[in-house]
DNA sequence: TATGAATGAGGGTTCATTCAT
DNA sequence: TATGAATGAACCCTCATTCAT
């Protein structure tokens, strides 16, 4: 009798486990054929059949085929916004420009990793739902005003030029963007070149294409 | 009966001329319904209905649902293409920088006249269908291609610094792509200011958002 | 040209005849195998393969499948409705009780003539949907008030007795409805002895069981 | 261990006693949610949840869905045909009428004390299956047989008239059912007034609705 | 050319039942 | 005995497309 609490609970710690390995079975095989056939495209028979659970079994872990969709994205967003944290400005803290640059390569980090979910989110996301859209609309708005912070913060310490911040940030975050979704779309399989990629962007934007002496 | 030819011609002519009217109403209609519903959730009925036609009509004049969203595709990157010319880099000709210049404005017109397009493409066109993604990969890489030229063609005339081209071109399309992005589905009525956002967008992609003796 | 007019209105007359048609063979069709089967183990693909239409063609005339139990519950009810007119008490009307024999023989031959809507609605119509159960409870309803109002009429000519009109009412509905159960539901082949069971009913019911000098 | 057998007996005891308690629970809670809902509205889920048991379990107690409502449906047979005892016509016997008039207050009886079980019959026995039919169609019949006989043996006794008794008998239980039915569900919760009920009933079975000197 | 009734493949979801623990 | 995760057959409905008129 002085096992039977262990014991149960053993049990159901690895009954737990097993459902959570089961639920991520089913989720990275979605993320799989969302990310080679779209979203539309793949039927929840195909999900079952590559993931080798009976129908039923999806339904069980998954509400329905839309919920599967926000469970991908939601993963995806937080560990995305886990890594995109707020600018520093106390004294002593990092420079402004080290922070963003931080900032660029543990995003392009994350994508690295993430590459399938980044691919269906940018792809399949907008339209899809309402709800699905206000979670994206959102996180853009999050990132555009923190990008907007940064600039603004940056113009108090005479780093950052005077201009449009609104504006600038939305060049900065598109350019951010559309750089990933080349990564992951054109090359889908070969490892992104985090460093140089970072380090091009970052300069791209702090500086600019134009010569030092070229005239406006 | 002599008048025959004539007539026929005549009557040619107006049937023509109806049945180009009758196929602008279904296109723009279904424009519509895509641009306040989404493509997937707005179905052949929804289009014919408020179009206003038979069903059978609209198959008379357009081969299946998605051939209407080539159609409307296929107009938009058109109206782009029309307004993205090669870079002139002829002695006389006005300076690059100018016509980059020249070459967002005309684009942020076209996207002011045909926001719903835009809308619609940048939200649903990749992963319709493989050809859609190909016309629109193909297009992207069109403007890809011609930027990195431009690019070079500066670094040739001294007025584009050393950097990587491909990357940066693909942050200037990603910003300016971005920055029509929130125009168009940020503020779907409100008019674009062009002036101000066309000057700010060069601005940035020019010079960055660096202080002109800031450290890197 | 002249004839457009017509061929149009023939046209869709004939048209509308087609449909009027087919609808009914769809209702005729359900009808027979929920009779047989019951509504739960009646799939529409049992209505459409017995009527010879394709899938989308129920859906053409019917809702869904409970819209058709609705069509085949409101047409029999609108029969029975027809049958049972309210008791006229002006002077020189035929006798309260001859009138209610009359309504006795109509609903009997409703019933003769509707058989297996009888039998589908009694045994299937209440607990399928809460307006189902409505519409039959607000038609009991009808009855029930109908036939109190008629004993109390009969009681105010002095032709029927002193007693409890509620329960007298239930009594007389329910023993009319168990008669039509009997004969709807035991011998669903065998034509109905209108005129023996109405007489047989009317005198159970206006003259009970007892002898005439039996005790109470 | 000598009191193996002994312990062994008292926990089977034990045992059997839990078993029937839980068996009861379910049973009990599936009839209130039958009642509720109605048996297709009903699903295995809700039966387990309310009554606190897993789902195996359910299948432990009952073989299927089906058998959980055959179980109600005999227990409830079972409580009726113990108030319906045949008619005793030997000498010195309780006079025919007073025999009937029993009967039905112990059918009332039972009906107040199963009401959610009558109400779940006569809402959903009939079509569910054939062997549930059958047991009602059984159920009434020996219903019926057992009134006719009734009938038979008064006349024989002189205190019921001339009358066709098979269609006589349909009424009297028609009435009988029919008055239950509303009682049952039009005021699901009120106690049922049992004796005015009884007398009304079985006044309007006796003696009709005519009055006295009222012609034919 | 225009019409719109008819088509039917295919999709997502439910839920009674089973069985390994 | 009790559990509850897994199962999968079955079902209703949608909607892009066709074709006789």
């Amino acid at each position: 009798m002085s096992t039977t609490g262990t014991r149960v609970d053993g049990r159901s710690r690895r009954a737990e486990a097993a459902r959570d390995r089961r639920r991520t079975r089913i989720l990275e095989t979605a993320l799989k054929l969302f990310a080679e056939r779209g979203y539309h495209a793949t039927h929840v028979s195909d999900i079952i059949d590559a993931a080798g659970v009976a129908r039923g079994t999806f339904y069980l872990y998954f509400e329905s085929k839309e919920a599967i969709f926000h469970a991908l994205l939601d993963r995806l967003l937080a560990h995305l916004r886990a890594h995109v944290v707020g600018v520093d400005t106390t004294p002593g803290a990092p420079p402004v420009e080290r922070q963003l640059q931080q900032t660029v390569r543990r995003l392009l980090e994350v994508v690295e990793r993430e590459r399938r979910a980044i691919a269906v989110v940018l792809r399949e996301a907008v339209g899809l739902d309402p709800s699905v859209d206000a979670k994206l609309r959102e996180f853009y708005a999050s990132l555009h005003a923190y990008v907007v912070e940064a600039l603004v913060a940056g113009q108090a310490m005479g780093i950052v030029r005077p201009l449009d911040v609104e504006i600038a940030a939305a060049c900065i975050l598109g350019s951010i963007k559309h750089v990933m979704e080349r990564a992951v779309m054109l090359t889908p399989e070969a490892p992104l070149p985090i460093e140089r990629v970072c380090h091009a962007v970052l300069d791209f934007n702090l500086r600019g294409v134009l010569a030092d002496g070229a005239a406006s």
